[in-house]
DNA sequence: TTAAAGTTGTTCCAATTGGAACAATAAATA
DNA sequence: TATTTATTGTTCCAATTGGAACAACTTTAA
């Protein structure tokens, strides 16, 4: 095995970057929310917008492709790629909106519920494995916070 | 304009989502992180894994193209595609190590130095804006909570 | 009523991306 | 020492990605 240097503390950076904060949480985004869509693919077989438009639709009866690329901050084009997968493999169905011949309604099906349990179930795993770390006073604590950015960061424009 | 439907307000997902914590942190990476590197890519010409470099050797005043993938996570020939254009723009210096001939150290160079400063000044807005949603408590309780987060995700294997 | 502007979902295309394989080198093991 | 295993940086390639343009349609303004 090559050598290890001496020591290189690889998070010594989290603190001398000029951006202490939101260097952390995009940190955090690239070791937790990336090799999760990773594993989603490889154990699931759904790229990430796949299992977007699943989440969203566990969520809401109905919506648009056009509403989940709001929702999820995604550009349209690759919702729509998505959509015809899903409906594809039959975790989709897609009505016409007939008030508005622009749009279709998109609903989750009975095999996409059963894919965004199994699913969800890994991500509850795995959050529950992440959040370890903090007690259960301090996760309260995050989950209030990381509320209000969260929301604030839905206002703004893109 | 395209009437907007009812009420359907996209932050509900926040709550009834299963993984809350997971997600919120997900979000905010897509609405912050992302956007910020297409900003960097537009305003400075650098893709991501261009920027890391700058940030890293910004840091460090010394590293290998591997340390670089390890600090930030990124794949190896990322790097390396990144390292030979950072070179020819004159933001970086490689020197071969002379202990193990497989590697080469890098380094930051002046240019590269006034090119960080403008980003890091770009960022610390950004930050302060992302962040103003925060009381100054708030804000010094969430940098202990993510700093925990984050540095048990930098011991996660990958 | 007609024209202009905006919206939705789609296709096309060029660029980015990361996995896999590779050569060169170093370390570990027999 | 010789052989096997690991590491670094690189190239190649196939897949994913998102911007831009488009057709169909709706809403607003003239």
């Amino acid at each position: 095995m090559g050598r290890r240097k001496a020591e290189l503390n690889y998070s010594n950076i989290f603190e001398s970057v000029e951006f202490p904060d939101a260097y952390k949480v995009s940190y955090l985004a690239n070791a937790i929310v990336f090799p999760t869509y990773e594993d989603i693919r490889k154990d699931f077989g759904l790229v990430r917008a796949e299992y977007h438009l699943l989440l969203c639709l566990a969520h809401y009866s109905e919506l648009t492709a056009q509403d989940v690329a709001r929702i999820t901050r995604r550009p349209r084009n690759s919702i729509s790629r998505a959509v015809h997968r899903m409906l594809d493999l039959g975790f989709l169905k897609r009505v016409p909106d007939p008030s508005d011949a622009r749009q279709a309604k998109l609903q989750i099906t009975k095999e996409g519920k059963i894919m965004h349990n199994k699913i969800s179930k890994y991500l509850v795993a795995r959050e529950a494995e992440i959040f370890s770390v903090l007690s259960e006073s301090e996760r309260k604590h995050f989950r209030g916070l990381i509320r209000k950015l969260a929301n604030f960061a839905s206002t703004l424009k893109r």
